[in-house]
DNA sequence: GCCGTTTTCGGCCCGACTGTTTTCAGTCG
């Protein structure tokens, strides 16, 4: 939790500074250093001990200094310097949308504001209006500012923007004529685990009429704004999903999709690599003087960099520019390489299909194996089976895999880590199973000494194959138990163990970061769905863009094999 | 505060929109 720690206390500085009035490119160096903190996937600890916190990016001898304070005393000196004199709501403020750090200074000089609270009073009473620079209108957006944050503007997960987005695309190009080209931008496009708004790019002959139909559709629950070009709608659901559509030009479509996908960051350091050549890039191309010379195509505004094409899910600044410039960008691994699903429930304990249901889907999916692993017997509320049960279990397995060709159903168990450590089923019927996923389902708020030893235990266990969902988080419902990931990898490493992507929408876990960490200490990783209906086995997809956030190529993903490869009884069989 | 195949000093992404202005500052993505 440290590097989350420093990563607050650079990024609290940043605004503190900002509302200052300090020189803004300090700012963005803290804010910088703040990110490159957040998304860190080694402990910044151990750089510190190693001497080598100023080779990560942003990070020069005073920010390192500052982490080093940090890590001795608790205490960084410079921030609380900084804190001086400035009121304690202040963060909140600036989180108000249309109050940054000009207006909130001049709120708090002219009128002692220094919340959210106090905002909205001198709103209310008409306070602002008098005040330079500001009228009726800015106090009106003040308030509306207000509201939004209010009423809690929650991300919404991946499989929501996804569906909502494919239901406007469909609706859209079921309209002959109408799009020539339509997709997803942003972080939808990056794939990350949670989107704020749904952002779609098309092109078409008739803009005015595409944005008609874009709003008019029948999923819309609220238009929020349509002008010429662009509009914004909140669609039926739950969370109510916003979409926003940008219609852009044919010969602008590349240079607008690389603008619109973002990161914010990456487009900051592309454009800053094209400056120093002499270019300039903005949504409506890479210009040289005033000659655009790439626009159509995103890969043409790459290949004019001198890189290949960065897939989206890389572009976060994260040293994915500099890959592409020395030609070390990963091969990242596809939806397609996907031969297997690690993680499936039957109706043995709580899932909805029977395994011959499972078999088939599978197989209609293109699937080469599917592993079945229900509950172990302690989780009684998931109908968790019983030694007994798991033994006919394996018979059942049998007997389908027995009228089966192309595809193998293997015999699992999620089996459960209890609180002390071991295992919720005996060695010698774990080492007849197929495949062994291991996880946490109790003791969630165990310190972290205690649940850290739990899953490592786990991870040395000879018949576990697979540790299952390790963070244990439910975005936006549950925090990750309080672990040492890079203590857990290291121990996959040591052992080889895999670690599960758990593909469900609402875990992705492992997370990407780490992914990138676990690939670094050659440990493995198995996708699994996750599914307790075979409806959900398309979910692996998610899996698999985690991956790739992650930086993986097909060969560090075990479901890329035909066969369910899995290292420890590779190992064993050797 | 960071950073360097034009720089160890002098830069640091780019454009749109809004609301307040009468030429532009602030905010946003």
């Amino acid at each position: 939790m440290t590097n989350k720690e420093i990563a607050q206390r650079f990024a609290e500085l940043a605004d503190l500074l900002e509302f200052k009035d300090e020189n803004a490119f300090k700012v963005r160096s803290y804010r910088r250093v703040a990110r490159v903190l957040e998304d860190l996937s080694e402990d910044v600890a151990e750089l510190a001990e190693k001497g080598t916190l100023e080779d990560l990016p942003g990070v020069g001898e005073a920010t390192a200094k500052k982490i080093a304070e940090y890590l001795e005393t608790g205490r960084i000196r410079r921030l609380e310097e900084a804190r001086e004199g400035v009121p304690e709501g202040i963060a909140e403020v600036l989180g108000i949308q249309g109050v940054g750090p000009k207006k909130a200074a001049m709120l708090f000089k002219e009128l002692g504001i220094g919340s959210v609270d106090e905002l909205e009073e001198a709103a209310r009473e008409h306070r602002l209006r008098d005040l330079p620079g500001m009228g009726e209108k800015t106090e009106q957006n003040i308030l509306r500012g207000i509201r939004i944050a209010r009423s809690g503007t929650e991300r919404m997960r991946l499989d929501v923007a996804l569906d909502a987005a494919a239901m406007v695309i469909d609706h859209l190009e079921g309209k002959q004529g109408l799009v020539s080209r339509i997709t997803p931008a942003g972080s939808l496009r990056r794939r990350r685990e949670t989107i704020g708004d749904v952002d779609l790019l098309a092109v078409g002959d008739d803009p005015a009429a595409i944005i008609d139909e874009f709003t008019s559709g029948p999923y819309v629950a609220d238009v929020l704004l349509a002008g010429e070009t662009k509009a914004s709608v909140v669609v039926e659901g739950d969370p109510h999903p916003q979409v926003d559509l940008r219609v852009v030009d044919a010969d602008e479509f590349g240079s607008a999709l690389q603008y619109f996908t973002g990161s914010q960051a990456h487009n900051i350091n592309l454009r800053g690599l094209a400056k120093k050549r002499g270019m300039k890039i903005s949504e409506y191309g890479l210009f040289e003087g005033d000659d655009r010379i790439a626009s159509a195509e995103e890969e043409d505004i790459y290949r004019a960099l001198d890189m290949a094409l960065i897939p989206p899910e890389l572009r976060e600044d994260q040293g994915e520019i500099e890959a592409a410039l020395d030609g070390s960008l990963p091969d990242l691994v596809e939806p397609d390489d996907i031969r297997g699903d690690f993680h499936v429930h039957s109706d043995w304990s709580d899932g909805r299909n029977t395994i011959e249901e499972i078999a088939e889907a599978a197989r209609e999916r293109g699937l080469r194996f599917v592993a079945i692993t229900d509950h172990s017997r302690s989780l009684t509320v998931a109908n968790g089976l019983t030694e007994e049960r798991v033994r006919e279990q394996i018979e059942q397995i049998e007997r389908v895999n027995r009228s089966l060709s192309d595809l193998q159903v293997l015999a699992g168990s999620e089996v459960d880590i209890r609180s002390d450590g071991s295992l919720d089923l005996p060695d010698d019927l774990l080492a007849e199973l197929d495949v062994v996923i291991a996880a946490i389902h109790t003791g969630f708020k165990q310190p972290r000494r205690q649940i850290t030893d739990r899953l490592v235990a786990a991870a040395e266990h000879p018949h576990v194959d697979i540790i299952a969902h390790p963070s244990g988080r439910l975005i936006g419902r549950r925090d990750p138990y309080d672990l040492d990931v890079p203590e857990l990898i290291r121990a996959c490493a040591r052992t080889g163990t895999a670690l599960e992507i758990n593909a469900n929408p609402e875990r992705l876990d492992l997370t990407d970061g780490y992914c990138r960490m676990a690939r670094a200490q050659g440990v493995r990783l198995a996708i699994g769905s996750d599914a307790h209906g075979v409806e959900a086995l398309r979910l692996i997809d998610l899996g698999v863009a985690v991956a790739r956030r992650g930086w993986l190529e097909k060969d560090d993903v075990l479901n890329t094999r035909p066969e369910p490869q899995l290292p420890k009884r590779q190992a064993g069989e050797a």
